[in-house]
DNA sequence: CTGAAAGCGCTAACAT
DNA sequence: ATGTTAGCGCTTTCAG
């Protein structure tokens, strides 16, 4: 057995100890071409003699002019991005459908904070195509980074851009449905919590100059939603779709109230993350779920810790969404046209969303 | 601008278009060796005016051979993986240190079931160092196909492996503290939820001969360190570290008792989550957390979902792990001698355990 | 079916 | 300080 610092086989070498040529013994490994069946055996013999495991992968990839990597741009910060469980079911989906072509997926942090150096995987690392799923903003400058370099984008999350496929889903409709809801369980006063809106860790009631400068797609598309239905009697913005943060949004908009004829009896959030958050400030408030105050979210994650309430929520396929940002990324690849595909969602109806308390 | 299918400008075209050698446009950019500032400046105004980002990847990659990626192997599924925020919490901290060094993190899927083909990735993708992070067997196949391929491997979890170096917390001496912690309070019928001992999602009852067999180290050290205290009135598998599973185990636990009597007056999980799903279901049976039953877990996980409860826990330090982690494969990069490292850990005191119950 | 030859894009000796 | 040269290990025409 080689020593690690012993230099490894190379294809030459192989070729050499099984007496055929490097094309041949090239062929022997990698099946594209015709080879009988011999000569193939003599080849993988003398490898399996030399310890030598397969054709050495960077020959490969400069030669071919591929690395068989992707890499997906994370946002901010990569403890927060797979803290959250949407991120996360996505990232399964596309590893999933990548995985079955052989391409491997490599995590590239965004930008950390605003006008930090961008990161030096973004501007040199070996991949293929990038796939942008959290947070991209408008002129986002790792953006123009990658296609400067000539790496192919592909959108999970943000503005459309020019010559790149992206995958969304219907958050305006599916936000809208979620108000029309609780709109006929009655409830006319409800409350809205966004999630970010742009870049800076912000929280804090939203009005409308602010909702103009909304950024970020997930919370300007929800927002829009909402008031398609109608105008939310307060929208809070959180910094980011944690249970930590619904809770203390929660917390000012239920427990604040002076009157208290004028609390909401409704809350929408943006995520589930942020909805669990509202169901526990609730319950910590005394207030009873649905009775005193129905909460609906976004996403239809499975919250078992949320027991024994299950949250009404828009739930949007996340698997497949990955695995859509996947079939992109092949597309790409494949040198297919960009496209547009939008998933739907549909409002999946739990225990803590009931009919508005009489006044 | 360049389209995506015109093919991108070398360093030979750079370099001509400046009027030098490759050679010296090569140092304008690495800064590898000595060259004039003016003639650096001309090769980078030259590389401007092609569209020219910088060397290409694949073409530094295979004359250094380096890859700049660093493999990590997540284990049966990716979707699982990420959605522990234990994982997800090391994964950050290696991140961050191997992005200081400019390495990229290449996610990479183990074996996904028991006797599957392994996964191409592992054979052969380019990476210089590859991390075993979760539930790496002994003879675990994966690590004969990496090693057999010249890759140094660094393991995050698992057993002891000759050359390579091991990050790993205290987990014995963890739970041996945790058990005494609750023999202190007056416990004495204490019950054990295990992380899995193996492959194969089991859950049910661990006898001495199932104990045995353990192959996960989490779970085989774990469950040692509580029986160095005492011995658990009942052990039972889960099939994963999730809330629910913590949840099902802790209902056949303090449910099924009959008589009352002998229902243990504390649960020990090898995990928070496992331990959060514990009090929920003890908060599901009408159980009061701690007054009837105490309930200790391991991480030293922040679940503010669990509020107003907060864990009593076994905290280990999981971002240090990942930064050990991140520095174990500089040293490995760097040829250093593979050591083995073991991060401590302490018993943080929640809410969730007190005296035990008068008789 | 097999072999010879070219070259992917770059860096690092070595020579000047 | 700059240029010349020689590959890194592989795949892929193109001939035979």
């Amino acid at each position: 057995m080689p020593r690690s610092t012993a230099s490894r086989p190379t294809l030459a070498k192989v070729a050499d100890h099984a007496g055929v040529s490097v094309s041949t013994a090239s062929l022997a490994f990698s099946g594209a071409g015709p080879i009988s069946p011999e000569t193939r055996e003599r080849v993988l013999a003398a490898a399996r003699e030399l310890g030598y495991t397969g054709p050495n992968p960077l020959g490969r990839q400069l030669r071919s002019g591929r690395s068989g990597i992707v890499g997906v741009v994370i946002g901010d910060n990569p403890g927060r991005a797979f803290r959250d469980p949407v991120s996360v079911q996505v990232l399964d989906g596309l590893m999933q459908v990548l995985g079955e072509r052989g391409l491997g997926v490599l995590l590239v942090p965004g930008l950390r904070r605003e006008g930090a150096p961008r990161d030096p995987l973004i501007a040199s690392t070996a991949m293929d195509v990038a796939v942008l799923v959290w947070g991209a903003l408008t002129d986002d400058p790792n953006v123009a980074t990658l296609t400067g370099r000539g790496v192919p984008v592909v959108i999970g999350e943000g503005h459309r851009l020019d010559g790149a496929p992206l995958v969304r889903i219907d958050d305006r409709t599916g936000a809208a449905e979620a108000i029309r809801h609780l709109r006929d369980l009655g409830h006319t006063r409800i409350a809205e919590i966004t999630l970010p809106l742009g870049r800076g860790e912000r929280s804090g009631p939203v009005d409308d100059a602010r909702r103009a400068l909304a950024d970020l797609t997930p919370a300007r598309h929800r927002m829009a939603g909402v008031r398609d239905v109608l105008e939310p009697v307060v929208s809070w913005e959180t910094p980011a779709s944690l249970v930590e943060h619904g809770h203390a949004a929660a917390t000012e908009l239920l427990g604040q109230w002076v009157p208290n004829a004028q609390r909401p009896t409704a809350v929408f959030a943006h995520s589930d993350l942020l909805a669990a958050g509202a169901v526990i400030a609730a319950r910590d408030l005394g207030l009873r779920v649905p009775e005193d105050v129905s909460i609906a979210g976004f996403d239809g994650l499975d919250l078992p810790w949320l027991s024994p309430d299950v949250l009404t929520s828009v739930s949007q396929p996340l698997r497949e969404k990955g695995e859509a940002l996947g079939h992109a990324v092949l597309g790409v690849l494949d040198g297919a046209e960009p496209a547009v595909q939008t998933l739907p969602v549909h409002l999946v109806r739990g225990t803590t969303t009931g009919p508005a308390p009489a006044a």
